[in-house]
DNA sequence: TAAAAATACTCCATAGGTATTTTAT
DNA sequence: ATAAAATACCTATGGAGTATTTTTA
């Protein structure tokens, strides 16, 4: 029978690509490493790694095995993290992903109570656009990650927690002091200053507003939310800005004024994205009621 | 370190709730098996069994645990299912699951050629609604399911392979003998018979029409596409049945119309569900090759 | 008290170590 | 010639068996 230590081994060279080194890596000689790859692949029936006495090469079907072992051992991590979850919640560490446009504007609201609740809880933020958290969320590399939706996450699974419209920004010389909605037929389309591509927050926009992506990549483009508004307080143009950004970004009686999108919302959902086996959902069903409790408080 | 042999130990006790008989299945001897358990609820640093001389009971810890443990097996089983799949494919039985409204007109339709192409490929087929499906694919204990699309199918992946329309059915004496397209406005919604709740082809044929799965279960209600048709055959009302059902519900000139529901479509997307995980995709993409290529023959 | 799990004790299979050989550049 | 993986051979750990004890319904 397959043990895990065969696959931790050959999990070592793949990382590796040699074979002493990867025995070095898991405190075993070369010859135990050795003899455990050979029988490995004798009972798989196939050869994983192509070697000589010059180098280590990983055959497609091996990657494929090694690939799958990664799982096998990603499960097997979350066995044992079962009963740590349920007895000690929020003692051991976990790692969030957050996309650009929700992480500055999420995370001040609700790390504090999080961190008021659970002092010893130690949680990772990391920042990276949607594509990529939800690769890492399907690796393991992550726990979960918030993202805004709708945005393909097939053999993922989401919880939401959060929804909310967009509002159009705009110098207040250039809004009409009236105004309190606004319809995507009354925007100056031409002076919208939207994200770059790539940023689901352009594609949610566009879609509330029943438009295609398909304008030019424009002069206009920005890296951030913040500097976008910077544009709109220099008259550069519009923009539009979700809205538990709005209390950030439009500060202190500023030049600059929000009004509510109306078209048919919600414009965006936020949701919290894990993988379909990932076990510590009681820990994070418990985040994400803190979340929607502080958000409900703290934007509205 | 947790090992293999310990979680298969603990999955037969889950089976036999008796420590005895779970060792007589594993072939060991009841203090090998105890031993292991012990070991490995030290290892976890909780108790998965509650036991004495009389009964086995299992933790809700316990129960994770063990669903846990499930899935691991499951994994290392697909890593030992990838080399045969990729060195032999087709030398394995396979599993698929279809729901009722399209396995009766599918099957008939791309099995002959997949027997001519793979003679030796042993293919269970089995027959369940979709959510019944869906449950045996996250479970592993189907291969695939084929089902018909928008359906909810969180955590899992699907692959397209055809997409329909539905065609209204009705007795040829009330049917305008010229009509080559109805809208769902014409539809008389009085006379539609629909299969019983639970079938989506309910749901998809409603949908297609844009109306509301609102209207009480009516008598007209009925088991199976085929019984319908014979309804329809006796005046009883009309009904809505996908594309690939029409050859063989209509045959040699019978007294039954179906003209093409003139609705925005596709009505329906026919698709292969797998666990992401799933490693035998090689295989599964021939077939779906092979599904699509029968399908453009003998349904245009 | 009786049925069933835990424990004591023994044994052997096998994983792992050291030393050596084989292999391919 | 040499670097690196495979093999030979030995050792020791721990998994498994038998027999026995403990537990509690």
């Amino acid at each position: 029978m397959i043990s895990l230590k065969q696959l931790h081994y050959a999990l070592a060279v793949e990382k590796t690509l040699h074979f002493k080194k990867a025995a070095d890596a898991c405190h075993v000689s070369q010859s135990a490493l050795s003899t455990a790859i050979i029988e490995l692949e004798k009972q798989l029936g196939t050869t994983i790694f192509e070697r000589n006495n010059k180098q280590v090469l990983i055959t497609s079907q091996g990657q494929l095995i090694l690939n799958k072992a990664k799982t096998v051992k990603l499960e097997l991590d979350g066995l044992m993290q079962i009963s740590q979850s349920d007895n000690q919640p929020f003692s051991n560490a976990m790692t969030l992903g957050v996309i650009p446009t929700i992480g500055p504007y999420l995370l001040p609201k609700v790390l504090p109570e999080v961190r008021k609740r659970f002092p010893e809880f130690k949680m990772k933020i990391i920042e990276e656009q949607s594509h990529v958290l939800v690769d890492m969320v399907r690796n393991g590399e992550i726990d979960a990650a918030i993202l805004a939706l709708p945005y393909p996450i097939e053999g993922l699974m989401s919880f939401d927690f959060w929804q909310e419209d967009f509002y159009w920004v705009s110098h207040k010389d250039e809004c009409p002091s009236q105004l309190k909605e606004i319809t995507s037929e009354e925007l100056e389309i031409e002076k919208l200053m939207l994200l770059k591509d790539g940023h689901c927050l352009k594609d949610h926009a566009l879609a509330a507003c029943s438009l295609q992506n398909d304008k030019q990549d424009s002069d206009f483009d920005s890296a951030s939310l913040h500097t976008l508004i910077q544009m709109v307080a220099g008259k550069l143009g519009t923009t539009l800005v979700p809205q538990m950004a709005l209390d950030q970004l439009i500060y202190n009686e500023s030049e600059i004024r929000a009004v509510h999108l109306n078209e048919p919302g919600p414009h965006r959902t936020i949701a919290l994205i894990i993988r379909p086996n990932y076990v510590r959902t009681n820990e994070l069903t418990t985040l994400k009621e803190i979340f929607t409790e502080q958000l409900n408080a703290k934007c509205c």
